[in-house]
DNA sequence: TGCTTTTTAAATGTCAGACTTTTAAATGTC
DNA sequence: GACATTTAAAAGTCTGACATTTAAAAAGCA
């Protein structure tokens, strides 16, 4: 594990470069601890601080963990779903706040994702997940639910659905596209009537799923991605009409 | 934006936390550039160096930048696609080799993903994605491919056909379900017979998207996941049995 | 004036050394 | 043997300094 001298990038991130390589190649294995902050400073000829800053590198990417105390120190981490699944997230929704992805392009992910898990959750799907799309869906239909509850509600019903597919992959791969969507839901102001319609679409999925009608479930989603589109496209119209007018 | 003093966590994470809430929360616009590191000591009411993890971690998620000299400091970072895919694969891959996630789950989770792509594929692929996977297909069946290569031509050509799509979210969100299996293909050793079948399933899939036969791509990729399984079960098998016979 | 060169000041990057706090093992005591 | 105490190792934090980089400002010059 060295460190090129020719590297024009800070010690630190060289450092954090080295051992994180060593982890990927499996040079270092899970729970197996490093060499000391003293240590590595001798290793590595930097001081102290530069080796805690390559530290807490790797620590943001939940590589390793450290301790305090006697017999502490940097521990390789195993990466736990519930980290990855919240660094996806993260991610992926400042990965479409930021780089002003169209909403339909988003969306059409989303769908595409989502109906991929459809035969899936049909086949797996459990009294549990079923219930918590029940539950989701009359909490949607609660009247003077806020817009930021109904969109949150939302995520909850569509987890639950990836969920029933019973493949954590799945379930850690989809995250990414159906939360990071939660801002971009956010801007539309969802009506009486559109809330309406897609309580009706959730329903008739979470029946879809439970009577295992892979195909129906399949339309379905087709059906709510279309619809989530206009609705999309009905607010950049109003707001670019608004915008003229003014 | 504060830092709790009663969260037990070390100071460093809590301001780093502190920053990113801020940018998530769209606090701290794109480029804008953060107090200096001095000005941030003052600030949270503590060390430069202890300033300097806070800032490292928010670097390893590329969500800050930073400059040296006159007017240089830490400036909020839009996150490349580049960036984010390069994370998201990261994480991925160990999030598979760390938790002995079953070839068949990770298998199912990617091909799923892959047949979402299918349509959008078949309607928008470009005569680069057509000849980048021919490319593949060219190199695969070159003799005294070593696995390692035959694998890496392998992502290559599925990147090729998911990029194929024209959908930048659906790349990004299929990465880590496609190249994170590198590493559990590798441990399979591909015979030339089964290489000669994955060749032809390949070729099959590129004219399907040449010839716009979205339920074609569809029912070849089904074949491969099936195809792909049973390789690595007969592998597992024959390691089993040798492993007993020892 | 307009261009080039030099200076300068503001940042980050790095270092050395000290002190504080946490933690678990080792030791001592009943 | 069970409990309390000591101890040492390691991370966490702080102070202050110096090195390096960089772009703006100043100076020099044609």
């Amino acid at each position: 594990m060295k460190i090129n001298t020719n590297d024009p990038a800070d010690l630190s991130a060289q450092i954090a470069k080295a051992i994180r390589d060593a982890i990927i190649a499996g040079q270092l294995i899970i729970d197996e601890r490093l060499p000391s902050e003293q240590e590595l400073a001798e290793q590595f000829q930097v001081s102290r601080p530069t080796v805690r800053e390559a530290l807490k590198r790797l620590a943001a990417q939940s590589l390793i963990r450290t301790q305090r105390g006697a017999f502490g120190g940097a521990f390789v981490n195993r990466i736990q779903y519930q980290d990855a699944y919240s660094q996806h997230v993260t991610t992926s929704t400042l990965l479409l706040s930021m780089n002003d992805v169209s909403f339909d392009v988003a969306c059409e992910a989303r769908f595409a994702m989502e109906r991929a898990c459809a035969h899936m959750a049909c086949a797996r799907r459990t009294a549990d997940h079923l219930a918590t799309m029940r539950a989701e869906i009359h909490r949607q239909s609660q009247p003077g639910l806020s817009d930021e509850s109904w969109c949150a509600s939302d995520v909850t019903f569509h987890r639950a659905f990836v969920d029933a597919a019973g493949n954590p992959v799945m379930s850690y791969q989809l995250a990414g596209a159906v939360e990071a969507m939660q801002p971009l839901m956010n801007m539309i102001t969802f009506t009486a009537r559109s809330r309406e319609k897609i309580i009706d679409l959730h329903a008739q999925i979470a029946n879809a799923v439970e009577t295992q009608s892979p195909e129906k479930c399949d339309r379905l989603l087709d059906q709510l991605a279309t619809y989530t589109s206009e609705l999309a496209k009905n607010v950049l119209i109003a707001r670019a009409t608004r915008d003229t007018a003014r």
